[in-house]
DNA sequence: TTCAAGAAAGAAAAAAATTCTGAAAACTAA
DNA sequence: TTAGTTTTCAGAATTTTTTTCTTTCTTGAA
């Protein structure tokens, strides 16, 4: 469960190219295959290694405009909670919703082709989801950093 | 450059899981090795795929504090922003910075272990950057969704 | 009808992942 | 220290996957 620096190591090329082969994992660590063959299987098994996944650059599959989004729920009860956490579950324009502390209820990121199409989902999806009582939007006008690499 | 639907089927299959084998998509979408081998060196060259990346459990690398962090600059003239773009690409805590429209002026998101890290980060590198004059925070209690898989 | 282009199939070659065996190093307990 | 145990790693063999090459099928235009 505690990590050592090799494995650190593994992990920190991993998350930039989850494509790197065992053989040019070795190489870079100064390790056989075996070792960090062992090791990737266990950060798997563990858990510490979530999913590979492939990143589609946004732009070229037409989806333009980011807009962040603070929402406000009627009421805080557990039962409002839980509808609205579900029914975000099914929206794929959503990328990102937390439940954060402050002035309103959730953070929401939002990735749409364009402010059409963000006027229709805010009016037709997000609006009229049952507890929903305020919306406030912000539009990324230009991106600045975009990572899922986390510090370790 | 213009997707048809082979190409979104293959694209929403890989986004969910890069190190499906060649053979498991071409079973899922009924296809040979041969046209998804093409398509996914297409899509890469083409800069559509743009990388493949190891999604890690912010949790179990002890990771437990997400921040959204709203920042107000003194003036949004073009150097003082540039100033601070290139300050943030250097700040692996911030994992997500974006330039938006509204009452401030970038949206960041911010990963820590804990709140004491948290606010080191913010009184030893956020709000010591040349420019920035106001920081607002708000704390993720509880995380409902987050993914990196586009609509398409 | 015939030719050319695009898309896909199948087979062969190259590369990578996986499994197996065993050696070296580190740690434990007498 | 010493013997026993565990952990970590190396190398080779096997299996699987990727990559490349050749061929077939379909479609549209001359």
């Amino acid at each position: 469960m505690t990590l050592d620096e090799t494995d650190k190591k593994i992990l920190r090329l991993l998350q930039e190219d989850a494509h790197l082969t065992l053989k040019d994992i070795a190489k870079q660590i100064n390790l056989s295959l075996t070792p960090v063959h062992d090791r990737v299987k266990r950060l798997q098994q563990e858990g510490i290694i979530e999913k590979y996944v492939t990143i589609l650059n946004k732009k070229k599959i037409g989806q333009n405009l980011t807009v962040y989004c603070q929402v406000t729920l009627i009421k805080q009860t557990h039962d409002t909670s839980e509808g609205f956490n579900q029914s975000i579950l099914n929206l794929p324009e959503v990328v990102e919703c937390n439940f954060v502390s402050g002035s309103f209820d959730y953070m929401l990121k939002i990735i749409v082709p364009d402010m059409e199409s963000y006027h229709q989902f805010h009016q037709q999806k997000l609006s009229v989801l049952s507890g929903v009582s305020l919306i406030h939007s912000f539009f990324v006008m230009s991106e600045v950093k975009s990572t899922t690499v986390l510090p370790i």
